[in-house]
DNA sequence: CTGTTAGCGCCTTCAC
DNA sequence: GTGAAGGCGCTAACAG
């Protein structure tokens, strides 16, 4: 069924304002290089607004060979971490008249066929990659494409224009947090050792380490990765192997902390009269933990609209972008943290 | 920055096969009605291949008055149940050559603005629709844009296209399924009483009552909206004012679920012990909970698949379509759920 | 059956 | 300061 096509064209806002096409266009543009008399734009805007004219992007695409639409992938759609990146993306590409083109990896899709596909076929005008799983490969592909992209939530060798949160900071926070408490031996629950976030967090651990005078003890850092099971395996793991106990725990994610949770409660360690612990990166789920976990609260959001927008101004102005890190980072107090013995 | 424009054109592909722009153009979109001799068609792909020909989605539009892409509008992006809808959609559109936009309300916009924006301004082909507030306003505005549209996990009067899954049945199921554990007195934290799902949820579970030969009794009925605070809040309505209390509870998300095992948990309420709980809608909290939550799964994603899939072939084909309800629901046993007394 | 051609709606020089 | 005209890449009608 096709489409009714009753929108206004500028031909017929030019015809109802007695004025030129041109002069629609670069009324409706803003063209800042035109001059009119402001009673005539006036009747340019007026009547546009009456006839209810927005321009057919397929022609002023064809024209300009833009698309004014960006391209995101993200690993999975169902993780509020990348929602929450995906929502901020999308009210930056909103503001500035961009549309956002959502794609996911596909299980047995690899990672580059994705950047093809939204490059050549959807023809975005660029590329948010919260996705980059083999560093080298996924690099140089959106490298071959000659086309502007932004990492986001990572960073790569090679890459100028990311925007990351502070994990490291983030990371020392939480530990220096635990440490104010007074806990003395804090364990961390780490993700993969090959990945950017947990790389900056393990960092940070042992920077809030240092600071409040407490020794490094690799017998306390377990490999968790980024899941449930995960974390349940690494937390059993510390519990068998390490001694004497750690009265604290930073775990990597959330998942990782829930699944941590599961084991000292089957294990009859209390929270968080025995055993503290704070997660990263805040979202719904810790309120839904018993008892709730405090967490470090880290601007998602706003990583994905400063993506968004910083990657616009790139293809608008060709400046550029040297990357950021947004360091804005709050530590929200729940119900699994305590002094050392409750 | 312009993004460089390197890709092949129609033109290209035709010069290097030697044959018309038309025989590409026909060739390529697979027009069933057009007869080359084999070799010919073998050419010409073989060629559009080689020049990894794709065809300017904007050219391609602008002639043809279709975007080939379609809307969907979710009241929150990172909502598990919105994201597995999303994904399944994305996969259907995907297949068929789609792309999706994907909108949210931002706080106070209207909604009928954004069918409007992806309407007349994105040019989208159809519109997907997850999010239907209020049941006049919407749908008078989506039925004054005259473009094709879907409901989905929505009904509304006077519209027959929309894609729901089986709240009913599944309500019952779960009812049946406390019922054959033991359960006598079986209470339901309710969503809102204006909710086309939560209307449905409770027919279920009166259905389910019936069916097990147990009587209604509203005092086991309270409203606890769609998050943890109201089934929290509800959860301890229900502990002061039901007597005898009941021994099960079916709430309407996890979230409400949620809520009312925090309380039960301050209560000294033993789960499943004292009290059985099961969740509509499978997820992820589900497993986070303490204990990992028994629920009822449903087919979100498929629902997702299958109103962008059936859209598209109304779109295409003009085909009436007459709504479907995806029935493959199974209960996902858990922690959460035992015979009454443990 | 195949190829030529006329736009789709817009933007952008280039004349006036 | 304003308007006329060409063309972006593609498809569909029509001509051969």
């Amino acid at each position: 069924m096709k489409p009714k096509r009753q929108s206004a064209k500028i031909s017929d806002v030019a015809k109802a304002a007695g004025v030129s096409q041109a002069a629609v266009s670069r009324v409706m543009r803003g063209d800042a290089s035109f001059v009119v008399r402001e009673e005539t734009r006036k009747r340019i805007t007026d009547v546009a607004r009456e006839l209810n004219y927005q321009p057919n992007p397929a022609a002023r695409g064809l024209r300009t060979s833009r698309s004014l639409s960006l391209g995101i992938v993200v690993p999975e759609l169902d993780n509020p971490i990348h929602a929450k990146i995906i929502i901020g993306a999308e009210r930056a590409a909103a503001e500035r008249g961009y549309s956002l083109l959502i794609a996911h990896r596909d299980d047995g899709m690899e990672e580059t066929a994705i950047y093809e596909r939204l490059v050549h076929r959807n023809r975005v005008d660029g590329l948010i990659v919260a996705t980059l799983q083999d560093e080298q490969v996924g690099v140089s592909a959106l490298k071959e494409l000659e086309h502007p992209f932004v990492l986001v939530n990572r960073k790569a060798r090679g890459v100028e224009h990311h925007v990351v949160i502070n994990d490291r900071g983030g990371a020392k926070r939480a530990v220096a947090y635990l440490a104010t408490l007074g806990h003395q031996r804090i364990a961390h629950l780490s993700g993969s050792p090959a990945r950017y976030n947990s790389i900056c967090r393990l960092e940070g651990y042992r920077d809030g380490l240092q600071e409040a005078g407490l020794d490094f003890d690799p017998a306390l850092v377990v490999e968790a990765g980024y899941t449930m099971s995960g974390g349940a395996a690494a937390m059993r793991k510390l519990l068998d192997s390490a001694h004497p106990r750690p009265t604290a725990l930073f775990a990597s994610t959330l998942m990782v902390a829930a699944g941590a949770m599961g084991v000292l409660r089957e294990a009859g360690v209390r929270i968080p009269q025995d055993m503290s612990i704070i997660g990263f990166n805040d979202g719904a789920i810790a309120d839904v933990l018993a008892p709730p976990l405090t967490t470090v609260r880290t601007p998602l959001e706003n990583m994905g609209y400063l993506a968004a927008s910083s990657l616009i101004n790139h293809i608008q102005d060709g400046g550029h972008f040297a990357g950021a890190m947004l360091k804005d980072i709050e530590i929200v107090e729940r119900k699994s943290t305590s002094a050392p013995g409750g």
